[in-house]
DNA sequence: TAAGTGATTAGC
DNA sequence: CTAATCACTTAT
């Protein structure tokens, strides 16, 4: 019985959504109707009055996707290369969301250990900024997975930014060999 | 440790 | 309009 995340699992508090996304099941359907899923294994989270988030200053014309109702994908494209991929979370008209920084492959898809190379191996760009996540209609969900015991997960401090280093809002799976290098 | 790469944003 | 910045990755 598979089991879609809905979105009252991301209408809650950021870094408990980010600490409870580890060892859920991120799917892809590709254009090409296949679908590619991992085990999500390093998360961020990123508030409203969190200088390094995005929504830090009020809404822009990029950021106005982390304040959509939560459930919602919000992909930007920084260092001329790369996409990232955050979904929503908390309320409406409230700025936050969860990075995707790695998964663990459940099919044959390489380079996943990064927030960059996730979104290259999964296709995933700024086409699909703004989707519903809580439905399998749409090209990338989440199901329910195992849940990792609490004495696995690590909480640290977020990689890359530069403000807010302070804050120990990153969590990943200890010793899973997925998780991003420092 | 530095470069590559281009969208985004704040500030004129 | 322009310049600075950037939630990264790869190669020195």
């Amino acid at each position: 019985m598979i089991l879609i995340l809905k979105r009252n699992f991301y209408s809650r508090n950021t870094l408990d959504v980010a600490k409870s996304l580890l060892g859920q099941v991120l799917c892809r359907r590709l254009d090409d109707g296949n679908v590619i899923r991992g085990i999500i294994v390093e998360t961020e989270a990123y508030m409203e009055n969190d200088p390094a988030c995005h929504a830090y200053n009020g809404p822009t014309r990029r950021s106005k996707i982390l304040f959509e109702k939560p459930g919602t994908a919000y992909i930007y494209f920084t260092y001329g290369m790369y996409h990232m991929l955050n979904l929503v979370t908390d309320k409406k008209e409230y700025g936050a969301g969860v990075l995707i920084r790695a998964i663990e492959p459940l099919c044959l898809i390489p380079d996943t250990n990064g927030p960059g190379k996730l979104c290259r191996s999964l296709e995933i760009t700024r086409d699909l900024n703004g989707i519903d996540v809580t439905t399998d209609k749409n090209a990338i969900w989440v199901e329910k997975g195992e849940e990792i015991p609490e004495e696995n997960i690590v909480q640290t401090t977020r990689i890359g930014i530069k403000h807010g280093k302070e804050l120990p809002w990153r969590f990943y799976v200890k010793n899973n060999k997925w998780v991003s290098k420092k």
